[in-house]
This record gives C-alpha cells, structure tokens and sequence, in this order.
RNA sequence: GCCGAAGUGGCGGAACUGGCAGACGCACAGGACUUAAAAUCCUGCGGGACUUAAAUCCCGUACCGGUUCGAUUCCGGUCUUCGGCACCA
C-alpha cells in the first residue's frame, strides 16, 4: 500500500498539535521524565541537518517513554541573543527584534515539518523580557551574594567584533565567531566568579551520570591540581615572594625563583632593581604578545636576571637568584614560581639558557642530558633523604613547612572566572547603575525587566563602547540609593547568559512571580536526560552547572546538579566527508529532504547513518534506502491478516522487541533499525504476518518514523493516537531459539556447523559434532587432546 | 607534550561477557518484469588459490609480539586519525 507522505505528514502533524498530544502535564499519577536538547539559536540560514539529529535521538526516547506510560516533558525555545543577529542588524538596518522574531517563525516551521513531538505550549525565547527579566534577576542575586565583581584587566578582545571574550569564547587564540587573531586590551570587566564554585563543579561530576569523555573534558577545564604555597623570603627585606607547586618535595632543588613579567612587586622593588631599564624593555615586549604568542608559539626560554635583589630558600638558606620570564602567567598560582631545574623541563631549558645550577634530588635520570619527571629516590634533600613514594615525599615536605609556619597546602584551579560583560545592544542589559556617590548600585529588583531601548544604530563605538552608550534616554538615570544623577552600565551579557537556566522556564513559562514555581520545579527537576552537542560541553554545560549550583544554594532549586545523564550526538558531515559549511557547499538542508522523501525518511535515516555519538558523512544514496523501508513497512498492510501469531515469526518478533527497546535506551538508534529492517526481511520471507504483529511492529517503529506508522494504526483501527498506544513488551523465553546453529572448531579454526537443541549435554553435543561429514577427516587417526564446549556457542576438538 | 576516543570490505557501519568477522543499509554485477528506462522483485558481492561447477583450502579486523583450545574483543609495544587541554609551576 502506497502512502503520500506529502498528505499524511501534514494530516497527523495537524491532529497531534490540535489534541495536545505532546503537551506534558505539571503533575501526574504516571512517573514524569524531563528529556531536554539543546535548543538553537534562530540563524538566518534555517535549520541544519545537524538540528535534525541532535533532537532525533531523544525525540525517539521521549516517545518511547509516552508509550511507556509516563509523564513527559519534551520541550523547545530558542536562543536569540547573540552577535549574528546584531551583524545582520548593522549590515541590513533591520532591527534585531525583527529580526529574531522572522527567524523563530521560520525555525518553528521548520521543526514542525519534522514532526518533533515537542510540547509547543511552552516555548521559551531568551530575548524576550519576560524571559531575561530573570536571567537579570538571577545576575542580581548573583551581585547581591558577592559573585559579581568589576575589574580592570587584560581581557581577550576581538578588534574585528570590537568585542571583549572569555577565555572559552577565545580558544586557541581565535574570536570563536570571525576567527580572527584576538587581541591583550586593558578593559573594565564584569566578573563571575565561577571560580568560587571550582570544586562544587568538580565534585557534582560524581553524582551524574555524563558520557565518561563529557566528564573528562570537564575536569580538564576545571583543571584542580594539589600542592602546596611556599614563602621565599626576599634577601635582606621584610618581602614574602609567594609560590605554588605541586612538589614541595623539591625545595632542596631549587636554584633560582622566576617572576611573571606583569607581577607587581616588580615595581615595588624597582628601585633596587639595577637593571630596571633592562627589565622594562622586555616587560613591554611581553605586553605586546598575545597570550597565544606567549603559550603557542614561544618555545624558546626568555627573561631576564633582576639584579640587586635576590630570594631565599626557606629551607636551607641558599641564596638565589630572581628573574622574570613570560614562561611564567600571572593568571595562574601567585604569579611566581620556584624553578627546579633539574626535575623540570621548562626551568631546565630556562637554566641552561641562562647558565644556572641544576641540583638533583631526584634520581633515576641523568641531569646533564635533560630534566628528569619521573619518579625515584630523594636526595640531597636533608630530611626527605631516602623517600621513594612521591606521594609520602609531598605530604611529608608539606608537614615541615607548616610546621615552619613557611606556608601550607594547596590546591589550584586552572578555570579562570568569567567575563560577563559585551560591549553590544543584543544582549540583556546588564542591571547596574554607576553613581559617583554611591559607586555600583544594582537595579532594584521591582524594576526588572531593565528593557532594552528601542534604537536604530547598532553599531559599536570606535573605542568598542556598547551602541547602549549613545542612547541618553537609557544613560542618564537616577541612584537608586542616593537619587541623585547616574548612569547605567550599557554592556549587555553575552550569549551564555540565556541559555545558563532556560530549562528551568520550560517548567512554568508564564509565571511573573518566579523563575518557575517551587512545585513544578520540584516536580520536574532535574532534567533526566540532557542531549547536546560536544562543543557545549566545556561551556554552555559548565556555565549552567555553574548558575544551577548558585541556584541551589540560595534556595531557589531543588537539586544542585541540574542534569541527571548527559549525552551528545556527533557531528553529520558533508557528502565528501568534511565538516558542512557555507564556503564549501557541502550544506545539508533538511527541508530539501522533507520536501523530496518527507520527514520520516529524514528521521529514520539521520539515526540510521551511524553510530549516533560519531560523526558520519551524508550520503543521498543511503537515504534511498530509508526511503524503500519505509515503502516496505507501507506494503506490509497488503499481506496482514488475521490474529494471533505466526509460529514461524514469534521468536524474531520477541527478539526484535527486546532489541530495539534495548537500543533505543542505549542511543543505538542504527541497530534498532537494522533489526526493524532484518525482521521485515524475514516477514516478506515469510509471505504474510497477523494484523495483531503489524500493530507490533509499527509500534516498534514509530517514534521513528511516527506519521506513517500513526496513518497504519489508524487504517488497521487502532483507538486514540499511536503515540499514547502501549510499548510492545516481549517474553524472554519466546526470544530464544529451541535449536541452536553452533560452530564446530578443530584447533580452533571453523570446520563445520552443527544444529543442536537448546542447552543440550557435552556428550550429545560432542557426539553429534564428531558425526558431522565435514569433521570426520579432521579428527580421523588422530588424539584427541581436548574437547571444549560451551552451551549454545561453540564446540572446540584440540587434536594432535 | 598531556588527557580522551578510535583504526574492520568499494562506502556508512554490525559483532552480547573471549566463541561462526562483515548484521543492516548503500554502491556494484547478473537476472526477471518492460518496446525502453525508472521503479520494483530475485541472485551474487572481503581478498586469493583450485575447479566446468559444486565443494574445498589459504589469508584477512592499522602494524609487531604475547596470553588462550579459541582474540576485532584481553595484555605489552609501534604507527595513524580525530577531539580536548597545553610554558598551569
């Protein structure tokens, strides 16, 4: 039987929207599962195929789980800050209101089209005012506990989006939007401290369960490592110089301390210093690098001596010299560092450079080659002689220098925190007020939403000064506190900001007087089962952990850990094999699929392409293949009939319903329909199946390939909507064959195979096998040595 | 450099806990149907040897070695690709 997808897809897009059948309910007798994807940002280029697949996989769960009978909240918005629609803005004239508000139409469209099973009663848009009125608010809050905080600072700043990023936004050196080279600027920034919450982070990792790769990467980026801050005294002045490292163990080692260029007892000691010309000129060499000429390409050690002062080892008392080198971050630890050149690669380079002693005290290598980091006995090393364990070494140096009061243990983070500020109008105004008396005073909460002022001019000011700045109306204000004359701060958040709790307002969209209601929060939360993209993973993902834990520990949430599992689709490249992009033209458009195959096509093959966690290349060749199992599955209605089962299928249809329920859990979406595909196979060998399986099978398939499936239950007289119709359950027992084909080995090489019942004897087994014409010559005039059997797998005869 | 994942036919990919490697799909080849093509259906399809054919045998999961009756799977080493981090003390 032939079907129109063009008709079908339409009709049940129509009834499903119309009776509300995805609308999930706030409280229920059936168990609730909140499956959340990453929601998109409204491009101008549509949707992607990528969209496709990163919703398909837990658009198949999700209505797997509705037929499991529960509670499901499968929701969608859009993300709609952001630059891209600012640049359009500038380019166009349009205004970036309107504009988001024709791409979300279009997006919705689009998605429709598709036939997602997303509840559309609660779509959320971060750029609406009732939506960033909290996102606001939760900046206030975060303001009012001492998580904000302002600071002059060298900030990555991209000249071609005259625009100040984070470090995640600035990777590798690169504006992650233009990709051009980012630059140093001293900047007044907006701070989260996210750093606050390092270890909260880190820990939450155990309680969830995330892809083991998604984990990983996370605790890269939070980058904890232990050790300990020690104090080195400067000679012959009441100066601590404040160094952390992670093997204490090594003081004996040290021969010379190294500086940050930019640290500033520098300047303190700058009349000491006789070589300060000399030490300028390369601080002001330093400055011009970028951080990724500094980390990237500078393999040669550079620095210079600070002559006129010198450091000593608390320990033993040794004089030593102080240099700075940019090999060395402000950023990181205290700005300085102890050089143990011989068990050191980077002070073991800097040393030999600079002709200095290199002191072992810990053997196993040989210092005058190279820098030894391996593990072995200390020496030279007084108290620590002796010790071969590394880790009892660290603790002990760690017990003399507290007990020196010299310093403590410690623990550093490689996370930094987190610039909140862009100087641009498509964002959420950052709620702020600068007043000369009263100095930063937060916007009163009753005044939320701080709107946006309505402008024409998106351009940014030469210095990068946010398009907010030129618009007096939104300047010039009064202090909350005094009120008297203020300004307004008119950076705006960036992108992350929006997208940091949005699964909190899917629960309850419209409420003005909360976030979302402390019932349907604690109904709901936490999200179940979060898909998304592995790109997010160190940023989006850390930042809305990050808002979450805050959230909890003011109260406002229930759990401090927002998503319970979290896994992550690979990337669909293009038909050559390179990732899609608009230079290339290897561009997917899903709605070209649509309109040729139809949704279900588009929905079974993007599953079926591969492994869902992997990237694979588009092939159209293989979306004909879909497109021929779905007509199949259409032609399975000609040879239905009857009740009941068929004998010959029963096994392959119990087996096939363990399989996919299985798969589909496990997102191993292709393996599920290749078995869909085997067992249709084997119904066409067959010649016919009862209208009872065909209702199995299209059950099987259906939050796949939903609309031709609901058209086959509503032509075989099925009641309601497929979608709310029960999962098939299997018996176990039925999915186990009464005889088993298993191979015979001699010495382990297949010589034949032998039919046997199910679970039968050794001895029967063993004798059927020898029987067997292909064995025979093979075991004729020889000892047998060994036999192997294992039940319902394989019989293995050792001979010599 | 460090951390993680991976390497299987012409292609995308299967293979439970160590037990018949290549499921399923694509491409390709042959056949049926057709005036013809498309579509559909049937058959074959890792490489090699031998053979009229059937059958049979050998090799084969990046490479080298090991453990085992038996290894794509476990262990040691090497190479390659991808992703992340990176002068982080």
């Amino acid at each position: 039987m032939k079907h129109d997808f063009k008709v079908i897809e339409a009709k049940w897009q129509k009834k499903w929207e119309e009776a509300g059948v995805f609308n999930a309910v706030d409280s229920s007798e059936k168990p609730k599962f909140y499956a959340l994807v990453e929601f998109p940002y409204p491009s101008g280029a549509g949707m992607h195929v990528g969209h496709i697949k990163a919703y398909s996989g837990l658009e198949v769960v999700s209505r797997k789980r509705r037929m499991e009978g529960y509670n499901v909240l499968f929701p969608i918005g859009f993300d709609a800050f952001g630059l891209p629609t600012e640049n359009y803005a500038i380019k166009t004239g349009m205004h970036p209101r309107k504009i988001t508000d024709d791409n979300i139409v279009k997006f919705t469209e689009q998605l429709k089209k598709v036939g997602f099973s997303f509840d559309w009663t609660r779509v959320v848009d971060t750029t609406n005012e009732d939506y960033y009125k909290w996102t606001q608010w939760i900046f206030l809050k975060m303001f009012e506990k001492g998580l904000v905080f302002r600071n002059k600072a060298l900030v990555n700043y991209c000249p071609s989006c005259k625009v100040v990023l984070s470090n995640e936004d600035s990777q590798g050196g690169k504006c992650d939007i233009c990709k051009s080279d980012v630059v140093q600027k001293s900047k007044d920034v907006w701070y989260l401290r996210i750093t606050e919450y390092s270890e909260k982070l880190l820990q939450g990792l155990e309680e969830v369960d995330y892809l083991p790769n998604i984990k990983q990467q996370q605790m890269n980026w939070i980058g904890k490592s232990t050790g300990a801050f020690v104090d080195f005294m400067i000679a012959d002045k009441e100066e601590k110089l404040r160094v952390y490292t992670t093997r204490p163990d090594t003081l004996f080692g040290v021969t010379f301390m190294v500086m940050a260029p930019e640290n500033p007892l520098i300047d303190k000691y700058a009349k000491e210093i006789t070589n300060m010309n000399e030490v300028e000129e390369y601080r002001n060499v330093c400055a011009k690098k970028t951080e990724f000429e500094r980390t990237q390409l500078v393999k040669e050690k550079t620095g210079v001596c600070l002559n006129g002062i010198e450091a000593v080892n608390p320990l033993n008392g040794k004089r030593i010299p102080i240099y700075i080198a940019d090999y060395v971050m402000m950023g990181y630890g205290t700005g300085a560092i102890m050089a143990v050149p011989a068990h050191d690669e980077r002070d073991y380079d800097f040393a030999k450079k600079f002709g200095i002693d290199i002191i072992e005290v810990i053997k196993g290598g040989d210092i005058s080659e190279a820098a030894y980091t391996g593990d072995g006995e200390m020496v030279n090393s007084e108290f620590l002689n002796g010790y071969t364990n590394k880790k009892e070494s660290i603790s002990r140096a760690i017990e003399e220098v507290e007990k020196l009061g010299i310093g403590e243990a410690a623990v550093q983070y490689k996370m930094k925190d987190w610039a909140f500020n862009r100087q641009r109008y498509w964002g959420e105004p950052i709620p702020i007020i600068h007043c000369e008396k009263c100095g930063v005073v937060p916007v009163p909460y009753e005044e939320l939403p701080l709107r946006l002022p309505n402008i024409e001019n998106f351009e940014p000011g030469v210095e990068g000064e946010s398009p907010l700045a030129k618009i007096d109306s939104f300047v010039n204000c009064t202090c909350p506190k005094c009120k008297g004359p203020a300004k307004r701060e008119t950076d705006t958040m960036p992108q992350w900001a929006g997208s940091s709790w949005y699964f909190l307002r899917y629960l309850d969209p419209n409420n003005n007087e909360a976030l979302a209601s402390e019932d349907k929060i604690n109904y709901w939360m936490p999200v179940d089962w979060y898909n998304g993209g592995m790109e997010h993973v160190t940023r989006h993902m850390i930042y809305s952990r990050f808002w979450h834990h805050f959230l909890y520990d003011i109260g406002a949430v229930n759990t401090p850990e927002p998503y319970a599992k979290r896994t992550a689709q690979g990337l669909i490249l293009g038909p050559d094999g390179d990732k899609m992009s608009k230079s290339k033209g290897n561009v997917v458009d899903p709605l070209d699929v649509v309109g040729v195959f139809g949704a279900d096509v588009l929905r079974t093959y993007v599953l079926f392409m591969g492994d869902y966690a992997s990237a694979a290349p588009w092939n159209e060749s293989s979306v004909k293949g879909c497109k021929r199992f779905l007509e199949r599955v259409g032609n399975l209605c000609d040879i239905a009939s009857g009740e009941g089962v068929t004998p010959n299928l029963e096994t392959a249809f119990h087996k096939t319903i363990k399989k996919v329920s299985n798969d589909f859990e496990e997102m191993k979406f292709n393996t599920a329909i290749a078995a869909l595909m085997g067992l249709i196979n084997e119904i066409f060998d067959h010649g016919s199946l009862t209208k009872d399986e065909l209702i199995t099978f299209i059950k099987l398939l259906c939050p796949v390939a939903p609309h031709l499936c609901e058209e086959i239950w509503e032509k075989f007289g099925g009641e309601g909507f497929l979608a709310l119709a029960s999962w098939p359950k299997y018996d176990e027992a039925k999915t186990i064959d009464s005889t088993v084909e298993i191979a015979v080995q001699i010495n382990g090489k297949l010589r034949g195979v032998v039919a046997l019942a199910l679970n039968c004897s050794k001895e029967e087994a063993m004798a059927t096998a020898k029987k067997v014409p292909d064995i025979q010559p093979f075991i004729e005039g020889k000892t047998i040595v060994k036999e192997i059997y294992v039940p319902n797998k394989i019989i293995n005869i050792v001979v010599k």
